[in-house]
DNA sequence: CTGAAAGCGCTTACAG
DNA sequence: CTGAAAGCGCTTACAG
């Protein structure tokens, strides 16, 4: 009533569940069960104890509520590197599929290429309900610590057979193959790949799908570049191939971003795209639909994958000690302007 | 001893400082100081703590720990979309300044260019312990139940002056002001300027510093198309300028990413870049520096501006009720291939 | 349908 | 330096 007053309404911190049931006349309890679903509160009860949140601008604790219900709707995202480009179109997808689950997502960046192990203890520590990895991998040491906390660990775009851990992938050897047929069939014999970071599965299992079918096919003597996933890496390495005397007059990038990256520098030296030179990539990202790329490419089914992975860290959380298991998705071809055509094809619909 | 044992080691689920402080032979209490920094703990003991703790595989329960001290040590990220490449960008940084702060992010996407009010709920259940907003806004009515919650609220790239929160934001008006002297510099009298989203302080500001130095200038009639922050509009809206009678021979694109769709579009059309036309962005996405593109922009100094934020946030909560403030970043001009040089420039180092 | 009480796993004065 | 105890803000059997 004094000098104090005049200050300005002293803010009425740290409003908790107590501050709620007081002002509407009933027990603490009551309070709990008015913001839960499935508690039985008469509707009455319900309607005057929100009333008295909104007015004290009360919002329930989520923290005080994990740790009672064993439970924090927190899930746990490790990606390493949200620099290239397939990896933000991907989070942002998680982000959304959560949200519309009422769920939330810790996330953390890891440098790329990397093991992220040294990111684990922070994960672990916030007991999220589940762990996505998304291009990286966990130590067997590491991923037995998940077991024993009990929490699901889901490798998202990384397959490694027997690692331990389920596994959500692309069929990266299927995709592989996909794009090795394409090119011989356009009539494409002096062949090249530009391989991504050396140690990612993704790379191991496209590269692995396009040397076989080319071996089955016949085909030898396929040039090869190491690359990592970047632009740069992509024209560096198009450069080397290009400046050979046995130039390849058909490339397969690891990626999307590798292909954008070899496209340019192939401009650049007045290579025509695709007439002189054909130019595949992997993912299937925005910029590959981009009209000065044109990219053709191998589509990842990403919504199925996200919600695959979801499910299945469910499921997990449910049968903790179940084996793991790896889903593999289909990718699909999409052909755009940057590889020539089966010299077979017709023209168009009105040619079939 | 009997067939149960035979079935394999029971998983020892949830572990607890009780079960550590058995094995070591001390009090709970022992353990949770081993744990913190400045607990007072002799040397031996804590070994033999963290002996035990290894030996169970025991992290502290950061859930527990934040119920008790009122400090969740999570910080709420809240990006409008994730999809332009500036935000992928700007998030891998946060969540790196953050980790290196020894803070979690919660992050959350909303849908591009709209208000985010209703994802604030499941942001302060959370008892985050602050909030960074990039590129989007909160009403006025959220923004105070933030204050109430005590949760300071800091809006990244967005500058809504008298609008309740504070700000970190690049100086976009003496950005604009930067692009209009480095064209009307190099000689060109026909601008046009292709806006961003119409509600964003970043498009509002660019805009009005581009044509407010215009006008001191003398330059009038320069035109203006409508855009979105994203590639394909910035190609549409390109397309409509070069259709015109009278094309124009620059123009300032809100962002790089509508840039680079008016790069492509000019050259699909035969039009030379810089020769005939200049072409400046905003931002200095990763793309810009790209051979391809060599986009001339104004670099955002965003390292600065995240360590400024982050360093805001830890500030307001130690003074919650402190007024608002906004602190401005000058962009940086940076001058590569897609806009002529000044006139009376040399041509390099030696004509100096 | 509602209240009273126990308990989730920690931290932190308070003694000694 | 260590132990004993209170308490953070909830949920959830247990009675009634």
């Amino acid at each position: 009533m004094g000098v104090k007053a005049a200050i300005g309404p002293a803010p009425a911190r740290k409003i908790t569940s107590v501050d709620v049931a007081r002002l509407a006349g009933v027990h603490q309890s009551t309070v709990s069960r008015a913001f839960s679903d499935d508690g039985s509160v008469a509707a009455e009860t319900r309607a005057r104890v929100l009333a008295a949140a909104r007015r004290l601008g009360y919002t329930p604790n989520a923290i005080a509520r994990s740790l009672i219900t064993n439970q924090s709707n927190i899930v746990g995202v490790v990606m390493a590197g949200i620099s290239s480009p397939f990896q933000p179109y991907v989070l942002e997808k998680f982000l959304q599929a959560l949200q519309e689950r009422g769920r939330q997502a810790l996330v953390f960046s890891a440098p790329p290429g990397q093991e992220i192990d040294d990111i684990l203890p922070a994960v672990l520590q916030y007991r999220v309900d589940g762990l996505i990895i998304t291009s990286a991998t966990l130590s067997s040491a590491r991923l037995e610590d998940c077991a024993r906390a009990g929490t699901p660990v889901i490798l998202f775009n990384r397959n490694v057979p027997g690692g331990g851990a389920s596994a959500v992938c692309c069929d990266n050897v299927e995709g592989g193959r996909l794009v090795a047929n394409l090119l011989l069939d356009a009539g494409h014999r002096r062949l090249a790949y530009i391989a991504g970071s050396a140690n990612s599965s993704t790379n191991r299992d496209r590269e692995k799908g396009f040397t076989d079918r080319l071996y089955e096919r016949g085909i030898v003597g396929t040039l090869r570049e190491q690359g990592r996933y970047s632009y740069e890496s992509g024209y560096e390495a198009a450069r080397r191939l290009l400046e050979r005397d046995d130039p390849p007059d058909a490339i397969f990038c690891a990626s999307d971003i590798i292909a954008l990256g070899a496209l340019d520098l192939a401009r650049e030296r007045g290579v025509r795209v695709p007439d002189d030179l054909s130019i595949v990539g992997f993912d299937d990202i925005p910029m590959a639909r981009w009209s000065a790329y044109a990219l053709t490419t191998i589509r990842q089914p990403v919504d199925a994958m996200i919600a695959a992975t979801l499910a299945l860290l469910q499921e997990r959380r449910a049968a903790p000690d179940a084996p793991p298991v790896t889903k593999l998705f289909p990718g699909a071809l999409v052909e755009r302007g940057s590889a020539r055509r089966a010299s077979g094809e017709a023209g168009g619909p009105v040619g079939g």
